[in-house]
DNA sequence: GTCCCTGCAAACGTTTTGCACACAG
DNA sequence: CTGTGTGCAAAACGTTTGCAGGGAC
């Protein structure tokens, strides 16, 4: 599996610094993180990145089909690097967090297509995670 | 299949002519509003509708379970009357509607839990509705 | 009469945009 | 050198909140 960071050079991608850091950022499993999560960890390794790179390179990257965009029910939008397999949700609805998992694509019936043409298929399980179960 | 305006009355719900308004609103089959469409339809029954009444109603709908609240690619949050029969989703990626469908619950393989209690699937059919595919 | 709902407007958190400057190619 | 990425600040957008007044029960 080669590297968001190797794609994009492959791509002839403008590098800067602060795109370096911020797909270096986005990178390895079970990565879902928001607009700021990202910014804090690239000013960790760059304090020279503002907001707007961020904003400007993440969509840049989902427009181009590197980063996937999750609808958070938290109404925050995440960012998710692992575009080359097809995968699911699981999410603890208590803290939020959430993990990549496979599982089959459940089929709509005949009777229910209205007449649209289906591409994809959206999974979310909704579920409790060890941690918050042990809390509850 | 009880009205949600009813079902508030025997719930003691205080009605006063605004939430009655609101509730109306969210009636029927395939009805996924935005807090602002909710408001306009309601302003259009009633103009003494304000926008802080509108979101204060639909979140207590939803606490008490009379409404589902999705959350729509497009970042805005829905409201689903259709809490009585468990439901998928279909969306149109192109315009955004939504139509509510029956399917089969597609289930979390063991080594795929990581030790989650698994509450609940939500799946939404991404798709191209009969309307937009002609336009193409 | 009491308590809760209501409207208004301001605050809030997230995301987008306009602009001049800086740097990768 | 040129085009595009950059930072800053302000704006845009959806949502929430504080407060004084009013209406349901």
């Amino acid at each position: 599996m080669i590297a968001l960071i190797d794609r994009l050079r492959d791509r002839g991608w403008r590098l800067t610094a602060q795109r370096r850091v911020i797909a270096e950022t986005l990178t390895g499993d079970h990565v879902h993180l928001t607009a700021d999560e990202v910014l804090a960890r690239s000013r960790a390794a760059l304090p020279e990145v503002s907001r707007a790179t961020v904003y400007s390179t993440l969509n840049e990257l989902v427009g181009i089909g590197e980063l996937l965009e999750i609808t958070h029910p938290d109404g925050r939008k995440r960012y998710d690097p692992n575009v080359a397999e097809r995968h699911h949700h699981l999410l603890c609805v208590e803290c939020g967090q959430m993990l990549d998992v496979r599982a089959d694509d459940p089929q709509l019936p005949a009777d229910q297509r209205h007449g649209f043409e289906v591409l994809d298929v959206e999974v979310t399980f909704r579920a409790r995670c060890p941690e918050c179960a042990t809390g509850a």
